[in-house]
DNA sequence: GTAGTTTAGTTGATGCTTCAACTCAAGGTA
DNA sequence: TACCTTGAGTTGAAGCATCAACTAAACTAC
């Protein structure tokens, strides 16, 4: 057991515990949210608008779950509940077999139309209106560094 | 439909795709490494962590849950699982029957000491290392400000 | 052209989280 | 005393996420 770990400091401690908090609680926030009022959570949520706004509404799958932040399985397992309640349809790509397409429906659109208000709503009060516009700058730089440290580690 | 929906403007949608990608992602990280190098998730190790800073290292079930910003369900099933490892013990309040008081075991200690490195150098690495000093403290103020929002919220 | 490899996606099992329903104890209140 | 209410925790069921195993298509190279 090395005994050589840099520990933490209070400035450190009290930075991580603060983002902790954060990691845990405003997802729930998020997703109750939008399950009272639209029965989908975040993820789906996300699935439905990363394809409204792509060509044809539509999308290959592992772009999709690229997007979404999800790995494919989840995914997979995601576009099937939504493809049963009729807001997404699959098929695979003439050119190449291997490649599932996935499109938004109408019905999935309108869905989401109806969705979209309640979320941005709650993401304005919970983030956007909590912080200074400075803060919001802030937070951007701060998270994109966190996540090239992340996606570094996971993705080789 | 109220179209008075105040849409976010591209600043904002940025800091808030950057803000939903940590969200999903950083969470999958930790517990990654934590399960991999000590069988454990975040809450649970969260869970052992909180305990180990208390008196007697015992803490009623309601006041753990708080400090490990779970529900106290979760806490309860999470809990279970920690008994049946040996990790925690749960015995009631004499005072007060209605309370359950949670203590960590000398085995349980000893496994989050065993845990604790592996998980202080991944949370450096992803995000204090990520980060300069100022940009620390600039992500604690961030974090406290949208937590007083959804603990108003989740609370009332 | 056929054998092996890589790429894309799906599936099933397992485990965790959430929600609602429940138990049990303690505090009123009449 | 009996009754109601509140508070603390537990439980079971249902839904969701993750992981590993799998299928199938396309490329590679002999």
């Amino acid at each position: 057991m090395a005994d050589d770990v840099r520990w933490l400091d209070s400035d450190e401690l009290q930075g991580w515990i603060a983002l902790a908090g954060l990691l845990f609680k405003l997802p729930g926030a998020l997703d109750f949210q939008l399950q009272r009022d639209s029965g989908l959570n975040h993820f789906e949520y996300t699935v439905l608008a990363a394809l409204s706004e792509s060509p044809d509404r539509s999308r290959r799958m592992s772009d999709l779950a690229g997007e979404a932040n999800g790995s494919l399985s989840r995914l997979s397992h995601v576009v099937k509940r939504l493809e049963r309640r009729g807001f997404v349809r699959r098929r695979p790509f003439e050119e190449d077999g291997r490649i599932t397409v996935a499109t938004l429906t109408d019905e999935g659109y309108a869905y989401l139309v109806e969705a979209a208000p309640g979320h941005v709503e709650a993401v304005r009060r919970y983030v956007i209106d909590a912080l200074t516009p400075e803060q919001l700058g802030q937070l951007k730089a701060i998270s994109d560094q966190i996540l090239a440290k992340v996606d570094a580690d996971r993705s080789c």
